[in-house]
DNA sequence: TCCTCTAGCACCTTTGAAGAGA
DNA sequence: ATCTCTTCAAAGGTGCTAGAGG
């Protein structure tokens, strides 16, 4: 599906970002407040409709030691990726995902390092009214949806409040929460008002908006887990070895002179013992585009029941 | 002085085009 | 002519650091 970004049609909601689909296309209006249009009601609670956290296990990991994601002016990918499965749709009916981050509270927070942490510092900002993201493949039948993991790698979080891109935007030092909605949609290239099947929030996923790390757990366990930070674990190795060979030679031909101290980073992050093992294999791989949901439909239409576990009921909304 | 934010850096992974070979 | 595999460069991703600004 090409989606035309911005004068994709002549609509004041479309965000124009490359990628991003058009709303009237996705055939869905979007109810972020950013928009002048009324929020669709949701629906009665959904019977069967699942959404599980994919990589639940990885975010419970950066949540016990506090999640940070970085916020950039130009946008920044989320790590731990946002993935979920669903299962329980209408596989012919027309959906379209989106994810927003919704305040937890109304407070500012400010590290304070050590055991104390994170500390609340005060009230809020005053917020802007969060934007929805809309998953680039929207809308697709339920089918579609239900027939693999979907990922929100695309996704960028910024803090610039002129964003044009359709990046969620956050305001560093205040604690957010993703949450998923389903909107039920209308043909695309309808533009009449569609209403959400579903939402759900999802606890693990909560996590503070900042513009550099302030925990050094939270900043090696992002090293540690995350694929393109590989460079910056192999550095790190890389500048103490030359740090260790440099002061070998400095402390033969110095003996006498005052040992030269290494230079004092900002925030000391690296240790021996902090390095830990890299993880090698790749995240679960859902990145590419998947178009092939037509003909799966009646692959679908026999297959795919409703997963059973520990999954969050859509039809539960539970903001904070 | 402290806190927050930004730009630039070096390094890595991902992606897609181009070419070779079956 | 088509398909598969390999190679390579560009694009884009990462955290770290210094320095600016409130």
């Amino acid at each position: 599906m090409a989606y035309g970004g911005s004068g994709c049609c002549s609509c004041s909601h479309c965000f124009g970002g490359e990628d991003h689909p058009c709303c009237h296309e996705a055939g869905i209006t979007v109810l972020s407040p950013l928009w002048p249009l009324p929020p669709p009601p949701i629906l009665e609670p959904q019977v069967g409709v699942l959404a599980r956290l994919e990589n639940r296990e990885l975010w419970e990991k950066f949540c016990s030691v506090g999640t940070e994601m970085i916020v950039t002016k130009s946008g920044r990918r989320m790590f731990p990726e946002f993935c979920i499965s669903i299962s329980g749709l209408d596989p012919f009916a027309l959906y379209a995902l989106t994810v927003e981050a919704l305040p937890t509270d109304s407070f500012r927070y400010r590290w304070r390092g050590g055991a104390e942490g994170w500390q609340q510092n005060g009230k809020a900002e005053t917020q802007l009214p969060a934007r929805l993201y809309l998953h680039p493949e929207s809308p697709a039948p339920g089918g579609h949806w239900m027939y693999r993991p979907i990922s929100f790698s695309k996704l960028k979080v910024t803090n610039s409040m002129l964003d044009q891109s359709g990046h969620l935007i956050l305001c560093s030092m205040h604690k957010y929460r993703l949450r998923l909605c389903i909107v039920l949609t209308v043909q695309p290239g309808s533009c009449t008002t569609s209403t959400t099947f579903s939402a759900t929030t999802f606890p693990e996923t909560t996590f503070i908006a900042v513009t550099s790390y302030q925990n050094e757990k939270l900043s090696q366990l992002k090293i540690e887990e995350n694929p393109f930070a590989k460079g910056i674990k192999d550095f790190r190795k890389q500048k103490r070895r030359e740090k260790m060979k440099k002061n070998d030679l400095e402390r033969s031909e110095l003996e006498d002179e005052e040992e030269e101290r290494p230079p004092e980073y900002k925030k000391p992050k690296y240790s021996p013992e902090n390095t830990g093992a890299g993880r090698e294999e790749m995240l679960l791989d859902t990145k590419s585009p998947d178009t092939g949901w037509e003909e799966r439909l009646h692959e679908t239409e026999k297959a795919e029941q409703v997963r059973g576990g520990e999954e969050n009921c859509l039809g539960v909304p539970s903001l904070p």
